[in-house]
DNA sequence: TCAGGCTACGCAACCGGTTGCGTAGCGGGT
DNA sequence: ACCCGCTACGCAACCGGTTGCGTAGCCTGA
């Protein structure tokens, strides 16, 4: 390595002392003017640029912020991701980002590693597979801040954001009814994920509203397999009557959902309609795509959590047991074509 | 904060040194036997862990790998990052990750976030704006070892881990004049990526190889935009005779693409085909994919970039002006259905 | 009995930058 | 002439862990 300028180096060339070069840099008023113009300019012009991992070392901070969420390639995610990164890049963070693939021993894993760099805070979706969150207050009992969004385990007492999922469900469901469709199906996702129940009670909600009986037969849960997807989509078209709509857990479920209803000869959003969540950039290249998607708008959940994290971080208060802020994301319903 | 545990608190209440305790932690010989292990019981009991940031400052090295690429929310890159962490995770680096968005002023940015953080090496695939490349050379020229990977700019002399995109686009358009095309079209990117060369290259060699003219009519070049891509291929279309078969620059030209010929009433991959490189997951829920995509190995990318960076970072040795690494990963061709 | 060696540990510098406290030197007021 | 106060800067500790060098204390052998 080429050795780096510090601040020494300054100091010996001025023939100054290191903190009067120091405090020059700052601007301090209490050096003066002429000695602190002198050291700003042999700073420039010798490129000196302050060694972080000192500043680190002495402020105890690392300027690193993580972020755990399940998988970067669904599009959810990586819009998140573009909101943590415009804040973050912003406020001088680094972002260090790893995922859990849905797996509660990596996202253990991955706090640990997380926590033994010293991160200053961490921004949290759940993997799909984490049941237990001892790991997660393991790391606020570190007093480091931790702000969940989207993916939001039960239990864990800390800042949130998330998406009206509930409204979200709600709308579309009432759209489904309000083109004509009777008999709606509800293509749920797996228990652990809280966001399932927000769909649940929105489907109901729209559906007692317009007078349409809720038949738990219509109800399905799937692991977000296509496998599994294509396993409870069967089941539904087995039914007599067949439902003529279908709320899916997201575009890839009614994805996987719709190629069932084609392999059965079916014609997808004639015979049988589709509303669901996420709103896939791919979905402009399908011939169809869902009727309507959910927008969640994940860049400003990723935005609002970031903003959220590092708040918590510089007012130095990791939320306590009782006093954490919950911030919801307002959906809106996306109609194709 | 609550105060974690330090060297200290265990050499206070052991009384014993600091340097003690150090030794002990690390099992030193010096030690003696009793001495180390009642240090580490305590250690294990108050959960100490070495503060991380005063270990980078003392060893000079920050533990924190740069990546720096177009969009995460490409595929493409997303598999390449996926690639990258495996390999950081196990190495226990820490991946801090920007995006440039293709802004040559974003990556100059990131860049010099990155080494004002004392990053320990940097993967970057280039943005598509980006033509000069001075502020990488910077880099370099501050000892910290860079690789690039598949965006690989020209006239940078470091370690580069490509994909053999020059047999892919051979292969593709071979397939293409084998299912019976014969004036087959490009749909190539821009001039600034120099993959788009390869892709130039292979197509031609195909082309002879099978008697077929090279018509430069035929090739076109798009920025990738949707617009771009529609105005190209409008142009395709109205040359008479129209091309029988188009090889596009990735799988979002090509969809794009694909579009405009819908429009104009044209059955896709009858009237016309379409090769392209990427294969996306998407391609599995669309009606009418690309017939052929070439598969790019994004994760062996990725896997094969990182080993290489941190083997650079390990040895020390940043490539010099002509000893640099070049890694030109096998495609291979993906017929659909 | 004492030199020499070995065991087992302590002291203190060091990494780079920050900061509380101290002080030399000078000017002004009386 | 003397004291006060102000300007402009230096000294040294500090953050946590590592490491070269030093040394007390004990054992061994001649």
């Amino acid at each position: 390595m080429k050795e780096l300028v510090t601040i020494k180096e300054i100091a010996r060339q001025l023939q100054v002392s290191v903190s009067t070069v120091s405090r020059a840099l700052r601007n301090n008023p209490r050096i003066g003017l002429k000695t602190r113009e002198s050291v700003q300019a042999l700073a420039g012009q010798l490129k000196y640029s302050p060694n972080a991992a000192a500043l680190n070392f002495r402020s105890g901070k690392s300027g690193i912020i993580g972020v755990v969420l399940p998988e970067i390639r669904e599009n959810f995610f990586s819009e998140a991701l573009n909101g943590i990164e415009a804040i973050a890049l912003n406020e001088k963070y680094l972002v260090a980002l790893y995922q859990s693939r849905d797996s509660f021993e990596r996202e253990k894993q991955i706090l640990s590693a997380l926590t033994a760099n010293r991160v200053e805070g961490i921004l949290l979706s759940a993997a799909k597979e984490s049941q237990s969150f001892q790991h997660v207050r393991d790391v606020i009992a570190q007093q480091i801040p931790v702000v969940l969004f989207d993916r939001i385990p039960p239990g864990v007492k800390t800042h949130q954001v998330g998406c009206d999922v509930k409204n979200g469900a709600y709308q579309a469901t009432k759209w489904l009814a309000a083109q004509g469709s009777r008999r709606i199906a509800l293509l749920n996702g797996p228990p652990t994920l809280v966001a399932c129940d927000d769909r649940y009670e929105g489907y109901i909600t729209a559906l007692v509203e317009n007078d349409l009986p809720v038949d738990s037969i219509l109800i399905k849960r799937v692991d977000l397999t296509p496998e599994d997807t294509a396993k409870k989509m069967a089941q539904l078209l087995a039914l007599d009557p067949r439902p003529d709509a279908v709320l899916a857990f997201n575009d890839y479920v009614a994805l996987d959902a719709m190629r069932i209803c084609r392999n059965q000869g079916m014609m997808v959003n004639k015979d049988i309609s589709f509303a669901s969540f996420a709103n896939l950039p791919m979905n402009m290249y399908l011939e169809q795509p869902p009727l309507v998607s959910v927008e969640q708008h994940p860049f400003e959940i990723g935005q609002k959590a970031a903003e959220m994290l590092i708040r918590s971080i510089q007012s130095g208060t990791v939320p306590g047991s009782d006093e954490y802020e919950r911030v919801i994301i307002d959906s809106h319903l996306k109609v194709w074509q």
